[in-house]
DNA sequence: CCTCAATAATGCCTTGGACAAATTTCTGCC
DNA sequence: GGCAGAAATTTGTCCAAGGCATTATTGAGG
C-alpha cells in the first residue's frame, strides 16, 4: 500500500500490455527498448513509464504499424501518431459525455455509470445508443486506456456495466423466429465479446433472430452449427489485435465449407486493416453497415 | 479441418489448461511428464491425453494438492482421486437436470439452453435458481470441463448465457436505497466474475443494494470505493486456483485499512483450502451462508 | 501500375541453469 | 501428544543466447 515507486516484474508487464514474456526479452536485446532496471536478483523492474510506452507501442501495432518504427520515438510522439491513426473525431456525440462517462468510470461509480447507460439508451433507443455512444465511448475508453489513464479493472467496470445495459435491453425485444437468422461467435483466440452484444444490439430491433455463440469457437463447429440452425448469415467478429493471416485464412476455410446460400459476414476493428477483399465474405468495416447489409442480404 | 490426429503446441497447451510454458517444460524437465513428440523443428507437439491429464492435474492443483504426488499416477486413478474430492453429490437437485443441460450446451444449442435458464429461474425463484441449480451445473460444467469433454468455447456459451438470465433477473428487482450496501469485487489477478453475480444475485432479493466493482480491483481502490459509497460490507470473491498466500495477505491488509464497522466477507472456492481463520473477515465457504451472513451482519 | 521473388523484420520456441518462495519434514522441547 | 522453529524439499518463475518459420517490405521486371 506504501511502496514508493510501482516497479512491475516481467509477469506483470505480460499482464499489463499483453506483450508476452519472450517478446519483452527479445525487444530489449534487438531494439534496446524497454531495458528496466534489474533487482537484486538481476530480476527485469520495469518503471511505470515504460509500461505507457509499451502500452501505447502496442495499441499501434494493433493498427498495423511495426515496432521496429516505433521503438525508438518518444512517447510524445506515439502519442501524435496515435492520435492521427485515431482518425477524425465523429462530432455528432457531444464530447461533453465522453468526459462525463470517462469521470464515471474514474471515479469508480457503478450505480451513477448504470444509470447513465440507462438512461442514454432509453433516450436515443437501442440502435442510436449502440451507433453513436456505444461506439464514441469505447474508442474513448480505449484511448484512455491506452494512455495509461485507466487501470484494468476501470475497464472492465466499463464492459460489465455496458453488456449488463445492452443484454437486458435486447432481452427487452420479443424474439421472433422471424427471418433472417444470424449465427454470431468469434474464432479461437478471439477473446473480446463486445463486439457481438453490439451487433446483436442492432439487428435485433430489425427482426433478425441472433444465435450467438460466444467467443472463440472452432471452425468446424461453427460450420455445424450454421448448418444445424440453419442460419442465413454467419457473422464472426475481430477485435484490432487479431492476427490478419489467421482471420483470412479461417475465412476462407469458413467460405469453402459453407454452401453458398448461407452469407458470411467479418466485422470488428481488424477488417479495417485488411487490404485484399475475401470473396464470399463480406466486410463489415463499420457498425452501421451490419443493418445496411441486413436489408442486402 | 482434415489434420488426421490434433497435436496441440506448447502455446495452445498454456492456453487450454492455463499451465504456463515455463511450468510445461520445468514438468517435463523434472518429473518427465508431460513428455511430448516433437516436429520436424524439434518442437513440442502435445496430444490430446496428455493435455487432458494436465487438465485434471491442474484442477487437483487447485484444490491444494501438488504436482509432484499426482504427475505420475496414470489418468484413471486422477479422476477417482477427483471425484473423491468433489465430495458428497448433493440429491436435491436430480441429475437429469445436469445432463440435460450438459447436452445443451455440448450441442451448442443456445436458445435452447436460454430457455431452460429462464424456465428454470420462473419456476424456482431467483435465489433458490442460484443455490441449487447453478451452483449444480457449476460443478457439472466444471468437472466436465476437467475430463476435456468440453471445449473452451462451450464453457464460454454457457458462461454467458447463464450471465444473461441472471443479470436479467437481478435487474428485475427494484433498486432499493435500503439497508445493507455491498461492494463487491475480486482482487488483482482474479478474473472469474460469474461468483461476483452469484452472490448479487443472491443478496439483492433480501433488500440488499450492491455495488458491483467487477474484477481486479486494487486493494487501495477497494478501500476507497467501501468509505465514499458508505458501505457496510465489502465481499472478496476468489476462484479455487487463487494464490492462497495472495488472499491471506490481501484480505489482512484490507482488514486493516477498513474501519470496524465495515464487514469484510471472503467467498468463493479457495476458501475451502484456507486454513487458519482471518480476523475480522468472515468467510463464505457456502453461497447459503452469504443470506445467512447477511442476516448477522 | 501490378506481380513475383529476394531480403529484412519479427515472434516464438529451445535448452539448462539458478534462485526465491512456499511447503513439508524433522528436531527439540514442554 | 502437541507445538515451535529450523532444515530440507518442492515448486514456480526468471534468465541468456541462439535458431527457425512466418510475415512484411522492398526491388525487379513485365
Amino acid at each position: 500500500m506504501d511502496r514508493s515507486i510501482v516497479l512491475l516484474n516481467i509477469s506483470a508487464v505480460e499482464r499489463e500490455t499483453g506483450l508476452s514474456k519472450d517478446v519483452l526479452r527479445v525487444w530489449e536485446r534487438r531494439y534496446g527498448f524497454p531495458k528496466p532496471g534489474r533487482d537484486d536478483n538481476t530480476e527485469r523492474q520495469y518503471s511505470p513509464e515504460q509500461v505507457a510506452k509499451l502500452r501505447v507501442i502496442k495499441r499501434l501495432m494493433d493498427t498495423g504499424m511495426r515496432p521496429g518504427k516505433l521503438m525508438h520515438q518518444p512517447l510524445a510522439e506515439l502519442n501524435v501518431l496515435a492520435d492521427t491513426r485515431a482518425g477524425p473525431r465523429r462530432e455528432a456525440t457531444a464530447p461533453v459525455l465522453e468526459r462525463d462517462v470517462l469521470a464515471l468510470v474514474r471515479g469508480h461509480n457503478a450505480p451513477a455509470l448504470q444509470h447513465a447507460f440507462a438512461h442514454l439508451l432509453m433516450r436515443q433507443g437501442l440502435q442510436r445508443f449502440v451507433l453513436e455512444t456505444v461506439a464514441t465511448l469505447n474508442r474513448a475508453v480505449g484511448e484512455a486506456w491506452m494512455r495509461g489513464e485507466l487501470q484494468v479493472f476501470e475497464e472492465h467496470l466499463y464492459t460489465e456495466l455496458l453488456q449488463a445495459a445492452l443484454r437486458s435491453a435486447i432481452n427487452a425485444f420479443p424474439r421472433l423466429s422471424g427471418t433472417p437468422t444470424v449465427l454470431l461467435t468469434t474464432f479461437p483466440g478471439e477473446q473480446h465479446g463486445l463486439g457481438l452484444l453490439m451487433v446483436e444490439a442492432l439487428l435485433v430491433p430489425e427482426g433478425a433472430q441472433c444465435i450467438s455463440l460466444g467467443t472463440q469457437t472452432p471452425l468446424d463447429v461453427i460450420v455445424r452449427a450454421a448448418l444445424a440452425h440453419k442460419v442465413h448469415i454467419v457473422a464472426v467478429s475481430f477485435s484490432a489485435a487479431f492476427a490478419l493471416r489467421q482471420a483470412g485464412d479461417g475465412l476462407s476455410e469458413l467460405r469453402r465449407h459453407l454452401p453458398a446460400s448461407i452469407h458470411i459476414w467479418a466485422g470488428g476493428e481488424m477488417t479495417r486493416r485488411l487490404r485484399k477483399s475475401l470473396p464470399g465474405v463480406r466486410l463489415i468495416t463499420d457498425l452501421s453497415a451490419a443493418i445496411g447489409a441486413l436489408r442486402i442480404d
